[in-house]
DNA sequence: TGAATAGTGTCTTTCAGACAGTATTGG
DNA sequence: CCAATACTGTCTGAAAGACACTATTCA
């Protein structure tokens, strides 16, 4: 058998390959991410555990990693377009039982959905609370989820991500709320309009909405907006 | 043969996984970045190229992508603990023309060297010019490479990152100097100093910098500094 | 003394924080 | 009218921009 620096490169035992997605929601005011359970077959790692939504890529059907997580993104949520990022990758010989593995994360933001669900029936959306969600998760999904959290709570300082966590139509006291809920503090009134109405992002509609008190103004997106970053972040709590 | 759902997942065919570093360093006043040269042999991809310093992942001798980061950064240019950071990964079916493949990229920055260099023979610096470097990158390595560009002058706008871009014993000037080269404008002085001495991130040294003119105050770094995330950005051009 | 670079001070601008005050609905 | 929430205005403070000014060296 020839060694040739090529075949010794392509010999190389391959890590299995992944992609794995850390969605966010907005349900009942609080922040959610959607997971899944895990299979109870024979040989199946973490079996019954709550997983983040992913799985192998599929070198035939998928053409790219992000291919792979729009994929496995449909077929977990049904949901097609919505905010998508990379957010990392974990590799390592023992992140997973079935030998070395790498795999790519990615972050997604839904907008706010009605209670009805639209998901999958293996799949569930948990609360986000104190950075943390209840189960304890497969593999290292709870660091990738960590990381996922820290991620959205620091881009949300400077940058207008939250208005993909809106429905489509919303109001300023709305998106301010979708702030807080993300941040976990509150944020000033003033200031936070002024900033929006300044970032050209958002704009009015004819309508407002009515309510039991003054009716508030309803804004959309403007069209094929990517996010906004600020020149300065919210001020921090410290 | 049995076809369990495990048995299907892990005779999935595996994409090629590797890992390759994005280096920069000042040199000559200007941003480097670290290229090889790919080998002719026969069947190699993009013969004689420059490309970006990596390799396969070795699930025996690499723990994690970190590790592995490590390793080839070691391999590549001899230095051992700089500023790594992950970039993001990048993967599909064809930008490799051995078969579908993933790399992991991360983005390295070292301290200023003397001019005698500490590079492997098959590496070279590159000066990075508007943007861009001269050759044209095997695989999608220009894309990696615009990618950590970017990164690294976004984070420049508002992180202390250029410190891990000095020697040891450095003046303030020079430490202006050195994000004027990464964000190609001009700073202003007295804003610039006011910012980075109320950082808490350098302390000055007993001695001073002399030279043919005012001598300046020499700092370095305090120990085991990460990276300081200042609460605006310097004001952009627009 | 003058050139050159290091470093400071001062005025202005910008924008967030605080918070009071006004507006508009339903009950 | 009152409660509740939407929205605006005004003052203050922090930090950046502009830029002039002083300081310290060598030639």
């Amino acid at each position: 058998m020839p060694m040739s620096k090529l075949k010794e490169s392509l010999d190389f035992p391959r890590p299995l390959t992944t992609v794995d997605g850390v969605v966010f929601a907005i349900r009942d005011d609080a922040l959610h991410v959607l997971l899944v359970q895990r299979a109870a077959g024979e040989g199946e790692p973490f079996p019954g555990s709550w997983a983040l939504p992913g799985g192998f890529v599929d070198t035939v059907r998928d053409n790219s990693l992000e291919a792979c997580a729009i994929r496995k993104l449909k077929e977990k949520t049904g949901v097609v377009s919505p905010y998508l990022e990379q957010l990392g990758s974990w590799g390592s010989a023992t992140r997973d039982p079935r030998g070395w593995s790498a795999t790519h994360a990615y972050f997604a933001l839904l907008p706010a959905v009605p209670t009805r669900d639209q998901h999958a029936a293996d799949a569930e959306w948990f609360a986000v609370t104190a950075g943390r969600v209840k189960p304890k998760l497969a593999f290292d999904h709870g660091d990738i989820l960590q990381a996922a959290i820290q991620r959205l709570r620091s881009k949300v300082e400077y940058t207008s991500l939250p208005a993909y966590l809106m429905p489509q139509e919303f109001t300023l006291p709305d998106l301010q709320r979708v702030y807080e809920i993300v941040l976990d503090r509150v944020l000033e009134k003033s200031a936070f309009r002024a900033r929006m109405l300044a970032a050209d992002l958002i704009e009015p509609l004819a309508r407002m909405r009515k309510g039991p008190n003054r009716p508030a103004q309803l804004y959309r997106l403007k069209k094929a907006k990517s996010p906004v970053y600020f020149a300065r972040t919210f001020n921090p709590p410290g």
